[in-house]
DNA sequence: CGCCCGCTTGATCGTCATCAAGGGCGGTGG
DNA sequence: CCACCGCCCTTGATGACGATCAAGCGGGCG
C-alpha cells in the first residue's frame, strides 16, 4: 500500500501543480483516489455531475458522446500527464460528454475541495488553471474551424502533421495514437472515408501507410495541401479534394 | 466627459463584477476603455495578440474565422452584458477569430492588469472567471455536438428552441437575433439552405415566419423533431430529415 | 420611382455516408 | 504446424444531404 507516497509525488510532477507548496501538495494528494480502468471500461456517462476532475497517469480515455441513434462521437483522445473534466467541475452541471478507456489505463480523481482551498491560497495556481482552461477552449474553437470549413482531406492532412511535430523537413515517421476507427471518428469521418483518404494521400506520394504506423514523406507539399485554396482547378484531381 | 462614471456603474452591474469591493471596481475601471463601433467596423483580427477583454454594453458583435477561401464562419454572435476574449487573454496566445460589429456597438475594453489584481484579492472572483469559462467551453462542446451529429435541419430546431426559451407550451413569437445570413453561417448553413429549412417547417405547420419574427406553433412537436431517431422510414417527408 | 440588398426558389453537382463484401493478420486450438 | 475464427481494415457501388450556381422577388431607402 504505497499509495499515498505514490500519489504525492505524481502530483508535485504535473506541470498544473508544478509550484504549489509541500503543504498544498499534501492536502491535494488527501483528496485524491487512484483508478485503475480495464480496456473498454466506462469511466463516467454524459450526464453525470462530477466534483472533482481526472489526470491520467497512463493509458489512454476517449472522451465522446453519442447520439440517440447509436452514433458515437469522439471528442478527445486523452493521454498519459493530460487531465479533463476541470470545466465539468467548475460548472457544477452534468458532464456533456461519456469517458472510456481506450487502452488498460491508470488515473488519479482529485477532488475539487484541494483544488479551490489551492486556488484560495495560492492566485498564482489560480492563473494557470483559468489558462489551461483557455488552452482548452482555444483547441475546441480549432476544432471547430477545421470541422466548418475545412475538407475530410484537409482534417486528415491536419491531423497528421500535428502528430508529426514541427518537423526538421524530410520524411518523419510516427504511429496512429488510437485504432483508425477512433481516429476517424475524433476527425468527424467514417472509417471507410478515412481509410480512403489515407490511400489516396499515399497514392499521391504524400505519405506511405503500413498499419498503424505512418510515413510523413513529403511534409512541405503536405502542408501546403493543408490549407491552400484548391488551385481554381485542380486538373485531373480526383485523388484530392 | 461623464465616461468614469459611467464606467464604474456599468462595471459593477455586471454579474461578473457584482461582488467585487468599490476599491476593486474603481481599479478595474481605470484600465477600462470605452468604445465605440459603427456597423461593419472591425475590431480586430484573427492573429492579435489582447491584453484585455470586451464587455458588450449595447450593441451586437459578431466572432468569426474565415478560411483563406474567402469563406467566413460565425462561430457566435455577442449581445449586451456578454463579454468576450477573456480566455485570449489569459492564454497569451494569437486571437483565434476576428471581432466585426453587426450593429453600433459600444463596448468596454478592460485591461487585464486589473482583472489580475481581483484575482489575487478575491478568490471568489476567480472562481467566477473559472465557472465563467468553463461555461464557454461548455457551450463549444454543445456546438461540436451539434456540428457533428445533427442534421441541419435538427440544427435549425434546436437553435429557435433556445430562442423560443423553455415555454409554457401553446405559440411563442421572437426575432432572430441576426440577419438570416448570419444565422445560417452561425449553424454552419448557406443562406439558401436556412431558407429551405424554415420554408419546410412551416409548411409542415411546425412555425410560422415573417421576415426576422418567428411564431413557432408546436414547441412540443418542434422538440420532437429535435433529437428524435428518425423513425424507421418517416414516410413521405420530403420535408424533415 | 427606381435601385439595392436580403431573401427565396429552382436546378445541378460533389462530397461523404451508407450498405455490402472481401482481404489480411493475430490469436487460439486442434 | 496448420487450420480456423474474429477483428480491423479496405474496397466497391450507390445514394442522400447540403453546397453551389443562377435567377427571380420584395421591400426599404435614397
Amino acid at each position: 500500500m504505497s499509495k499515498q507516497i505514490d500519489i504525492g509525488r505524481v502530483l508535485a510532477n504535473l506541470p498544473l501543480f508544478q509550484q504549489l507548496s509541500d503543504g498544498e501538495i499534501a492536502n491535494l494528494a488527501t483528496g485524491t483516489r487512484e483508478i485503475r480502468l480495464e480496456k473498454g471500461r466506462i469511466l463516467f456517462q454524459k450526464g453525470c455531475a462530477l466534483d472533482g476532475f481526472y489526470i491520467t497517469v497512463y493509458g489512454q480515455i476517449k472522451l465522446a458522446f453519442s447520439s440517440l441513434q447509436g452514433h458515437e462521437k469522439v471528442v478527445s483522445i486523452v493521454g498519459p500527464g493530460q487531465s479533463f473534466g476541470e470545466a465539468v467541475m467548475f460548472m457544477e452541471k452534468p458532464c456533456p460528454v461519456m469517458a472510456q478507456a481506450l487502452e488498460n489505463s491508470r488515473l488519479l480523481y482529485i477532488a475539487k475541495q484541494g483544488i479551490f482551498a489551492a486556488i484560495d491560497h495560492d492566485s498564482a495556481f489560480a492563473h494557470r488553471l483559468l489558462a489551461g482552461l483557455s488552452m482548452r477552449l482555444h483547441s475546441l474553437i480549432q476544432d471547430v474551424e477545421n470541422y466548418s470549413l475545412r475538407s475530410s482531406t484537409q482534417r486528415v492532412i491536419g491531423f497528421l502533421l500535428q502528430l508529426a511535430g514541427m518537423p526538421t523537413s524530410g520524411p518523419v515517421e510516427f504511429a496512429l495514437p488510437a485504432s483508425k476507427h477512433v481516429i476517424a471518428s475524433r476527425l468527424n469521418l467514417t472509417p471507410e472515408t478515412l481509410s480512403r483518404i489515407l490511400h489516396s494521400l499515399s497514392e499521391s506520394g504524400l505519405i506511405a501507410v503500413k498499419g498503424r504506423r505512418i510515413v510523413a514523406l513529403d511534409v512541405a507539399r503536405l502542408s501546403r495541401f493543408d490549407d491552400s485554396p484548391p488551385p481554381p482547378c485542380a486538373k485531373g484531381s480526383r485523388a484530392v479534394r
